[in-house]
DNA sequence: CAATGATGTTTTGCATGCAAAATCCTGACA
DNA sequence: TGTCAGGATTTTGCATGCAAAACATCATTG
């Protein structure tokens, strides 16, 4: 439930906003904003099936609402990729496959990648990749502690988040930013999606080294304005998402675990 | 307004339908889709500056719907990347720079890039390219011909539409295919936002060349198998839209012949 | 038995009107 | 002159209710 408090839902550039989970929830100013925090919610607990037709009426009385706001709200998890419309006959609720989330992932990192690329080459200031610097060095102090407990593993889903979000700030790119903050929008694409596990192996362990060393190598790079080795190191560093999920897969704790999971299929 | 004609406006995979202008405009079903495809052409049309407030009342007036369906329109405008959204305050045309055109352009490359080379990996059969290489083959015999007629421009708009919808399906991927969707909403990113240039030079007629030449080479190479090129190859196809916004550029005439020109400021 | 059509029910699309937030305007005061 | 307060006005957010489209049910017909 941390990952909720984005203002108002639609807001731009909310990537780039550090969240600070400072009162509470927030206040979610408007009906529509409420209705569009609880859907999500509800849509990443799996509180529908996939394929699932949602009726307006009812759903407003559950979240009481009225039925403009909850429309809103539904046309815009739409276009964040939940639902889908089908013009006079309402919203259904979408199925993905674990291909779809393969290559979610991939495509994410396919981005990240040309991000880090930029950065390397728009890169004004090396005093600029300061708080980058910052972040990575914490996270791998972080790691390194023999055990994580589970404030060190909130803090690290923090800073991991921000060392991504200004990592695609760096690219100097509205276009690019956009196109990530869609990528991301769906719950299991995002860099931190497979974070919030709550069985820490010790081959998770390992993929959280390798994650915070692999922060470090994109900064040298792109310090050293070597774009090429920028891009395809963030792009490597978006597989260790990819092999969390085939990890979570083989030990079948998905739905517990991985937050959008239970809307796919197989 | 040739390209006003998909049919419901937020329906998925509208991209991969090849839009048949047979009834003069279909008929828009409903309110929101009516003020959605009014209000869009508008904007391409320069008719809001960049920076402008909507004030929903009178545009609905103007537009003759009520201010529901007109809000649901500003809505899905807005996620298209045409307006911004200001929680309590409405919508804002947005501003874009040449930058962002660019990005836009580059971004499209990378995407469809990494389309093609989906598509020489996942390639079932090489008989499902055979619809690409009709259109890539009809649009060789276009460029060929010393005269382009504007009947033989439509034709060829419309087959180089058509080539990169059946190309970006070949990847198979969801979300590739969302994605790439997404960076085309705005007119200026989408692969044909130049060839409606009007003034038709020399210079133009060697880029369609180029152009038509480099859909045969990609073919190719996903017939191949050969992903890097083919994705390499698309990649640098990208860039004709980038060559041709520079030479309008020079020429100072992209207000008059390029779609969404007037919402890019300088 | 399948297909088609009539009819009642559900469900979405939208118009209208009201309340609250934002904005604008005016004028007082430092 | 610049700033700020406070009231008037505009403008958005939303609740309600109605009409039409979609859907379900069942009867009729070939």
């Amino acid at each position: 439930m941390s990952d909720s408090d984005r203002g108002d839902a639609t807001e731009w550039g909310s990537l780039s906003r550090i969240q600070k989970v400072s009162d509470q929830d927030a206040r979610p100013s408007s009906q529509t904003a409420r209705a569009t925090l609880a859907l999500r919610e509800m849509l990443v607990q799996g509180l529908f099936r996939p394929g699932e037709r949602i009726r307006e009426v009812p759903l407003a009385e559950k979240l009481n609402v009225s039925r403009i706001p909850l429309h809103l709200a539904l046309e815009r998890l739409a276009h964040e990729g939940f639902l889908e419309i089908h013009p006079r006959r309402g919203f259904v609720v979408q199925k993905f496959s674990t291909e779809d989330i393969y290559d979610a992932i991939e495509l994410r990192g396919m981005l990240e990648g040309a991000a880090a690329r930029l950065a390397s080459e728009r890169l004004r200031d090396v005093k600029d990749l300061a708080p980058l610097e910052v972040a990575a060095r914490e996270m791998v102090t972080l790691v390194r502690k023999s055990r994580l407990t589970s404030e060190g593993f909130r803090q690290y889903i923090e800073l991991n988040a921000k060392f991504h979000a200004d990592l695609i700030a760096l690219a100097h790119s509205r276009m690019l930013q956009r196109a990530i903050e869609r990528a991301c929008t769906l719950p299991f694409a995002s860099p931190s999606a497979f974070l919030k596990r709550q069985t820490i192996s010790p081959d998770l362990r390992e993929l959280f080294i390798i994650s915070a060393d692999q922060h470090c190598q994109i900064l040298e790079a792109i310090a050293g304005r070597e774009g090429m080795r920028a891009e395809i190191v963030t792009r490597e560093h978006s597989r260790v998402a990819r092999r969390n999920l085939e990890d979570a897969l083989r030990s079948r704790d998905i739905p517990a675990d991985i937050a959008g999971a239970r809307l796919v299929s197989i």
